[in-house]
Order: structure tokens, then sequence, then C-alpha cells
DNA sequence: GGCATTTGACCGTC
DNA sequence: GACGGTCAAATGCC
């Protein structure tokens, strides 16, 4: 499944299937909490020009900008958290068209939700924008979809897993404990039927060719607890 | 009225 | 100076 694994000390970034995921690690000397912030991507795909279902992920968003990027044929847009004064929700968000493929986009994602609110109601601006909520086609709100595949693991959220060290009398698995389970939160798409994620975060496989300390990792990659993973990028 | 998006201006980084 | 990211005023919708 793993398609490519750059990493150093400070940072890792994984590529699998499209989907990049990278952490920059806490202990990198950043200048600004937001640097520390787990930052991961991923590519959806939708059926029509018009659709924007997959950008709705769960989350209530709101956007904050829009800019005009070089070398890209559509702009980026940019959502923060709605909760993020309410609740110091932090979590944001990028939008961009692809750019050879109108059908597909790039999210990229800064920081995990601390909010605990999903957008279970309509947004106020559904019909417009790029988060509406998708519709069936009489127009009535299409209820939350897990993907198939991954409803028939149990995973009542597809992006939710269990660590699952490789090796529990390891050095390095024992300070990933297994059991350990944080959400993917940003994968959690209601509109699974409408689109394709491009890339799909199950299960990483790490092998480090540089550094001895990475030998052989293999866990299953969580995202919603960044604090833990960051605590342990002495791994990466 | 409250909350959303839009959009030009502003700011920080390279 | 160019560019990307964010701010905030204006505006619109419910």
């Amino acid at each position: 499944m793993q398609e490519e694994v750059r990493a150093n000390k400070n940072l890792v970034v994984f590529v699998i299937h499209g989907c990049t995921i990278s952490f920059v690690s806490i202990k990198n000397g950043c200048d600004t909490c937001r640097k520390a912030l787990p930052k991961w991507s991923t590519q959806v795909r939708v059926n029509s020009v018009q659709d924007v279902g997959p950008l709705d992920d769960g989350f209530s968003w709101r956007k904050y900008g829009q800019k005009d990027i070089l070398g890209a044929k559509y702009p980026r847009a940019y959502f923060r958290c709605t909760y993020r004064h309410t609740q110091s929700c932090h979590a944001s968000k990028q939008v961009q068209r692809a750019d050879g493929d109108p059908l597909l986009f790039d999210v990229v994602y800064h920081g995990n939700h601390t909010c605990a609110q999903r957008s279970s109601q309509r947004p106020r601006h559904a019909a417009s924008g790029e988060h509406s909520q998708p519709q069936t086609a009489d127009g009535q709100e299409r209820s939350s979809i897990v993907s198939p595949g991954l409803k028939a693991e149990g995973l009542e959220n597809p992006f939710s897993f269990q660590c699952k060290p490789a090796d529990a009398g390891s050095a390095a698995s024992s300070d990933f404990p297994a059991g350990y389970a944080i959400t993917a939160s940003p994968f959690v798409s209601p509109a699974m039927s409408e689109c394709q994620v491009v890339g799909n975060v199950l299960d990483v496989e790490l092998t480090s060719t540089t550094d001895s300390q990475m030998a052989d990792m293999d866990f299953m990659l969580q995202l919603a607890d960044p604090d833990y993973f960051l605590d342990n990028s002495r791994y990466f």
C-alpha cells in the first residue's frame, strides 16, 4: 500500500496512492504553533464539475479567503473551523481544484479539530460555496455514508484505526502502544458514494533506509491526536 | 440580527 | 518584489 515515504529528523511525509500525509515535528524548532500542527493532504474526485459534495468532510468549515495561485488554473480556497473562536479549534484546510482534472480536488488539512462538533445541521449557504452538503437528485440531503468496504470491516469511522506494532517487544513499538486509537477526521466523508477518495490511509509500513531508529516500523497510522504523534516524532 | 461568503488589502516569508 | 496566507469590511441569505 505504501508508495513512498520521505522522512528526516524534522519531517515525515507519507505518499500513499496519491494521498500525502506529512507531520512537522514539534521538535523542529518552528516559530509558531501553527507550523507544529499536523498537515496532510488528500485528493478527492467528484462525478461532475458541479459536484462539490466530497468537500463536506463532516465538519463545519467557514471560508475565510480565496487566492489565485501562481501557475494554477483554479483559485485556492481557505477554510477554518467554524468553532475556531468559540472552542479554540484551529483546524483549517485548503481546497484547490487540480489543474489537469477539474473533477479532482486537492484538499490540504492543517491541524486537528479540538471542537467536538460535526456539521450535522445543514450549512446556511449549502447551495453555494465549496462545502455544500451533498444532495440527492431530488434535493434531499444525503445522510452520512461510510465506504462500503470499510463498513464491512466494522469500522464505523473508516479512518479510525488501532495501533498495530509489528513487534511488541521492540524498543520502537513499546513507545507506540498497541490499542492507541485516534481518528483521522478529514477522511470521514459523508459523500463517499459521490466521490472517490483517491488516497486512503489504512496501514502504513514505514521502513527507513537512512535511520536505524526507523527500521521496519509497522503500524496503523492515526491522525487525530497529533500531540501523541509529535511526542513520538523522534522516530522520524 | 446573526452568520455566512466574497474579495481587496495587508502581512510574513523567501 | 513576488507569492501565499490571513484579515476584515462589505454584502447576501435565512
